[in-house]
Formats: C-alpha cells, sequence, structure tokens
DNA sequence: CATATGTCCTGAGAGC
DNA sequence: TGCTCTCAGGACATAT
C-alpha cells in the first residue's frame, strides 16, 4: 500500500539514478494482463533512449522520474506497485525494466578508479504483483494540468490553517476525507488510521464539526506519523509486499498503534480495545474510548 | 457542486 | 487435498 512514507522511500532508494543515461526501456512479457501505460511501451523507449535522469521527485503518492527534454515520467505505485533497483521478490510480476549506464564522459574514469561506481550496466525496475499501477510519460505541462493541479497540498506540506480551509466545510468523515487526494496528497489508509489515532479524534467524525484544537492535533500527527514513518522506511504489512529498493522491508508496522491491531488493547488508555469498522469500504481501526468525537481523552494533554 | 458507489487486478487465507 | 469465496485499498469513472 505505497502511501507516501512508502513512496519517499521509494524515491530517495533510486535517486541514484541521477545523472545516469536511458539504454534500454522494455515492458515485461508474462502471462498476467499488462499494466497500464500511456503511451505504449516501444514509444516511451524510442522517446527516452538515449536521454538523462535529470532527477526523481515524489508528488503525493506518484514516483516522478523526469528527463532531459521536458519529459517526466510518472509512476503511480497504488496498491502492490514498487520501483526499485534490484533483487526484485519474483520475475513474474516484474513490469517495466530500464536499462541504465554512466554518462560517456565518466566511462573512462570509472575504470580506473574503483571507488566510483561500478562501469556497467544499472536497472530500474518497476515490480506490481497485483497490476493496478500505472506509468504515464507526460511533459511538464501535462503534468501540471493533468496532475499537479488535482491534487491537495502534500501532507508534509499541511498545516491547521490548511487543513480548516480544505476540510472544514466538508460533511465528510474525517476518516474517509483524509484519503481523497483532492484535499491533501499523500494519505492512505494506514496512516489515515495512526494519524487520527494520535490526534485523538474519532474517524467518524465529521469535518464540519471538528474544532480548531482538533485541526491543530490532526495537523501535528500528520507530520509526527509521516516522518517517523520515512524514518523506518515505511511499512512492510504481514502479506510482505511493500519492498524498498533493493528488496528490504520497512519497519514501520512494528509501531502500528491501532492499524490492523483489531480486538487487541489499547496502547494508550489500557481500558479499551481497538474497533474495527468499515467507512467508504475501506477499514479504520480506531480506540472509541480515547478518540472522541469531543474533547480529548485525559491521557492526551493539550 | 459535493458526496457515494462501482471497478480494476492477483494471491493469500478462510471455510467446507 | 483442492475447490470456491472473500478480502486487501490505490485512483478514477460513474451515479446520486
Amino acid at each position: 500500500m505505497p502511501e507516501l512514507p512508502e513512496v519517499e522511500t521509494m524515491c530517495r532508494g533510486i535517486r541514484s539514478i541521477e545523472g545516469l543515461q536511458v539504454m534500454g526501456f522494455t515492458m515485461c512479457e508474462c502471462r498476467l494482463k499488462p499494466i497500464s501505460i500511456q503511451p505504449e511501451a516501444s514509444v516511451i523507449a524510442a522517446i527516452l533512449v538515449g536521454s538523462k535522469v535529470h532527477k526523481v521527485s515524489r508528488l503525493g503518492k506518484r514516483v516522478l522520474v523526469w528527463f532531459s527534454g521536458n519529459r517526466v515520467l510518472v509512476i503511480e505505485p497504488r496498491m502492490t506497485g514498487i520501483v526499485m533497483l534490484e533483487d526484485p521478490p519474483n520475475q513474474t510480476h516484474l513490469r517495466l525494466e530500464f536499462r541504465l549506464v554512466r554518462g560517456d564522459a565518466q566511462v573512462g574514469l570509472t575504470s580506473k578508479n574503483p571507488t566510483l561506481p561500478m562501469l556497467g550496466e544499472q536497472k530500474l525496475l518497476f515490480w506490481d504483483r497485483r497490476g493496478l499501477g500505472t506509468v504515464s510519460l507526460m511533459s511538464a505541462e501535462e503534468l501540471e494540468q493533468q496532475l499537479v493541479q488535482r491534487l491537495g497540498p502534500d501532507a508534509l506540506q499541511m498545516t491547521p490553517a490548511l487543513y480548516v480551509e480544505n476540510f472544514g466545510t466538508s460533511r465528510r468523515e474525517i476518516k474517509v476525507a483524509l484519503l481523497d487526494q483532492k484535499l491533501v496528497a499523500g494519505i492512505g489508509n494506514i496512516y489515515a488510521a495512526e494519524i487520527l489515532f494520535m490526534a485523538g479524534v474519532d474517524p467518524r467524525s465529521r469535518c464540519d464539526r471538528l474544532t480548531s484544537k482538533q485541526w491543530y492535533r490532526i495537523s501535528e500527527a500528520t507530520h509526527g506519523i509521516l516522518n517517523q514513518a520515512i524514518l523506518h522506511e515505511g511499512s512492510t504489512l504481514s502479506d510482505g509486499t511493500y519492498r524498498n529498493a533493493i528488496n528490504g522491508e520497512g519497519s514501520y508496522q512494528q509501531c502500528h498503534r491501532v492499524y490492523d491491531r483489531e480486538g487487541l488493547a489499547c496502547l494508550r488508555c489500557e481500558s479499551g480495545t481497538v474497533h474495527r469498522i468499515v467507512q467508504a469500504q475501506r477499514s479504520t481501526f480506531f480506540c472509541p474510548t480515547c478518540q472522541k468525537k469531543r474533547g480529548l481523552h485525559p491521557s492526551l494533554s493539550d
């Protein structure tokens, strides 16, 4: 479930491809239904082979790979996609492969200096078990019109005032609204639960009924949870799907306070247990005892 | 306009 | 053991 921390980890993990030149690009053949790719792979290859990776960045839950010539490859991992350098979990679900090399100017130096990165090929891979991920190559202008303008502020840029401005008049439940990328970009099901637990806010609360104090706590929790999750390289759940760029696991799942802890004792209030409910066809985990619609549980300080 | 629901996809795990 | 069924939740299309 790559959400902001997992996608940020992917971006950091593949940043070493910045400056490399594309030698080849292929869509892997397999019995599975091919992932959505735009334009078709052969066209992408024709455009990108020979160009250099300018930089790697993140847009909400998407990985952006910028190339010379104002082109950007937009990768949406969705549920089970991973952008990685090497060692995919298996070959079956390997979807895309870039072959990359250092630019010509450095090739001569590399063989004489063993401290430089190896001479020869590096790869950039897109692996996706369920195949819900999408990949598209577009111009910077298309990115701006089709994506940037349709997304809310990045979750790590949120402030209490931005929360009030973007959410404050909505009648939707706060947990459901946090998943809406038009309101805030980067939060998914796991971190929405963890953020609201840290903030002490009932996930069923209507946005237009939250107090400014509660928005402040949600904003603080957004930064606290996401930054901590980034430090742990994201969450690898029991299905093991999410991996970092070199097939390692994240460790933030060990820090989850409510997600996937239905029936277990609340880690904060002791008297309560974690409940699971369904909101907008997604599981929500929370502690009814210390996540209140109004006011705060005594164990939460102001 | 705001909000709610259906759809895509594969494999793990439950139940019989 | 092996079959069928449900579920996981990203983003978007379509419906209310």
